[in-house]
DNA sequence: CTGAAAGCGCTAACAT
DNA sequence: ATGTTAGCGCTTTCAG
């Protein structure tokens, strides 16, 4: 095993195979105007020495570096990590690598992250920001000489463009649906309420329950089991006990579905649920759970295509300096009618 | 907006400091032997011009790129993404950078993104290799300068440690808790037969249903649900239908529960099931689903501290040259009680 | 079709 | 404490 030196160089290939650096440079960038014998030759040096050509060396000359970062709160949240996959499909159609960085909803670390990929030279960024407004984010950013686009969570007051799904409307159709089911009392569960898409869920079922003019409370503390359990049982025993509970992430669903089921509360019967964002077994537990679907995938699809858009033609950065005037693509999210809300039984 | 051209060069920013090339460089290393003054100064000029490394220049130079790659299937599978989590978090703790790249269980992507890698002088790399016995990854492998670790399935034949789950003697502990449990007609049920885990977890199976003496049969054909269906009916109607089915992995596991309860089976009365790795909603369906829970975030861990070992203490690469005389550091699992084995209402 | 040579941005001797 | 200088491995004019 004489191989584990170190890197076996172009100028070395090149000794060997008794040509020219700029011949050997010829044939590993495809071998164009190369004389098919020596291509042959020279290939078979480089087969020989396990050459391979030094990134570091290549972009250093100046050209696109074929990676883009990626800055996400965890890859182990599967919202983020179906977008991250999504994503690193288009980048490989481009020929491109996906630096993957999580950021855990920590501005700070953001911005570390930010920084670490621009010393790579990223081609471009994606990023779902901690904290939209984040002051420190948005000039780091702006002083970036390369394109950005937000994903799930826009960068107000930029120019970034963003793709998003539309956490208002579909929270106002979640809302509607379980108000055209009869229930009255409903209940807005979620946590992490700093978050832009939770802010503008809730903005969409208070559109809602005010539309309807009912009555409407909404408690953003919901972290873990306990404080679920907690919220609930407080809410049940109160004066005004829910008939209906609407949950805005993920894991409040989860914790909300578990508390209902521990309580021994028939579901749909005492009372219904509705979550925001589909998981995997949300058709498969008892009952199955009613509710708003994110097109996760096409988000992550459509932010890569965005980004190698802009890196395809440079400058056009599309300008418009007036505050938020930034492109925003708005996906549309759909209501999986299931059995929580009380469909199989009520509506079909 | 003059901003977005290129980027600052540390010679920029020593002409502009108005002081030399390796004070810059000093100062943007930490700045000792730098005087206060000078550094503040350099520091000033650095933030005015937005200035970054071009950490390519610095590779290029030949030092560690603190860069580690890590190849797995998928990031949208939880098990995997769970593993990615982990390794991040000992990589930034090791001041690195890690960089995901999905193979798809494809032996080529996965040849093509160790290529990747290598042109990136990753300082080190984890792998979960699609197929333990490819001779091409593993003459490649052979061929690299950088420490290699396989993560959850091993390289065998070669010198290269891995960081497995003990998945026949897990598989072996799932199958004895079903027998001691009275079931005798225990099916077998999963996909993926190639896959190392899934080969050995039938091992384990296998082993357990010959000890004790009883029937069996595994079926490796379940892809998804209606294969999962087909093959569950299959069994039910035929002349020695299982009182119980151990499935292999978390998918198979999923459609199995989905099928049992499609066709209104009772579980575990008529049929129990017992699955091979944990999952969110295993606690949550109704009944709960016992299951064999493998160390996933550990596992991650130690793969990239094993990693990190060997980047510190260079050529200490344990040569044992032996076939398979490699580290192996198998993890143990754990049996979690739940309902679908009966559990609840038999042992407790 | 092929080669010589000039850098790309940075670090690390070696001076001063 | 700080500056000068020689490359790191590659691409790329510019000449043969």
């Amino acid at each position: 095993m004489t191989k584990s030196a170190k890197h076996p160089t172009l100028s070395e290939v090149a000794r060997r195979a008794g040509v020219g650096t700029t011949t050997v440079s010829r044939v590993i960038n495809g071998g164009r105007r190369v004389d098919p014998q020596t291509l042959a030759h020279v290939r078979r040096v480089i087969e020989q020495l396990g050459y391979m050509p030094n990134q570091a060396a290549r972009i250093l000359k100046g050209g696109r570096t074929r990676t883009i970062g990626l800055l996400i709160p965890s890859i182990a949240d599967p919202f983020f990590s179906a977008c991250a996959e999504a994503a690193q499909a288009i980048a490989r159609a481009n020929d491109s690598l996906v630096i993957v960085t999580t950021t855990q909803n920590d501005t700070s670390v953001e911005i570390a992250n930010v920084n670490v990929l621009t010393r790579h030279r990223a081609d471009g960024l994606i990023i779902a920001p901690a904290d939209s407004k984040s002051q420190a984010l948005r000039t780091l950013l702006a002083r970036l000489s390369v394109p950005v686009v937000a994903l799930d969570r826009p960068l107000s007051g930029t120019s970034i463009p963003a793709v998003l799904a539309d956490n208002f409307a579909g929270a106002r159709t979640g809302t509607n649906h379980l108000i055209e089911h009869g229930y009255r009392r409903i209940l807005c569960l979620t946590g992490e309420p700093t978050l832009y898409t939770i802010r503008e869920r809730i903005r969409g079922y208070r559109e809602a329950v005010k539309s309807a003019r009912i009555e409407y409370s909404v408690d953003t503390s919901v972290k873990d089991h306990r404080s679920a359990e907690e919220t609930i049982e407080r809410f049940l025993c109160g004066s005004y006990p829910p008939d209906a509970i609407f949950t805005l992430k993920n894991s409040t669903t989860i914790y909300a579905f578990e508390a209902l089921q521990k309580f021994g509360i028939e579901v749909p019967g005492s009372v219904a649920i509705l979550g925001y964002d589909d998981f995997e077994l949300a058709a498969t537990v008892r009952p199955a759970i009613t509710v708003i679907r994110q097109p996760i995938e096409e988000m992550g699809r459509v932010a890569a295509e965005l980004l190698f858009e802009q890196l395809q033609e440079p400058g056009k950065t599309a300008w418009n300096s007036s505050v938020d005037g930034a492109k925003k693509i708005r996906l549309d999210t759909r209501l999986i009618r299931r059995e929580s809300c009380g469909c199989s039984e009520t509506i079909s």
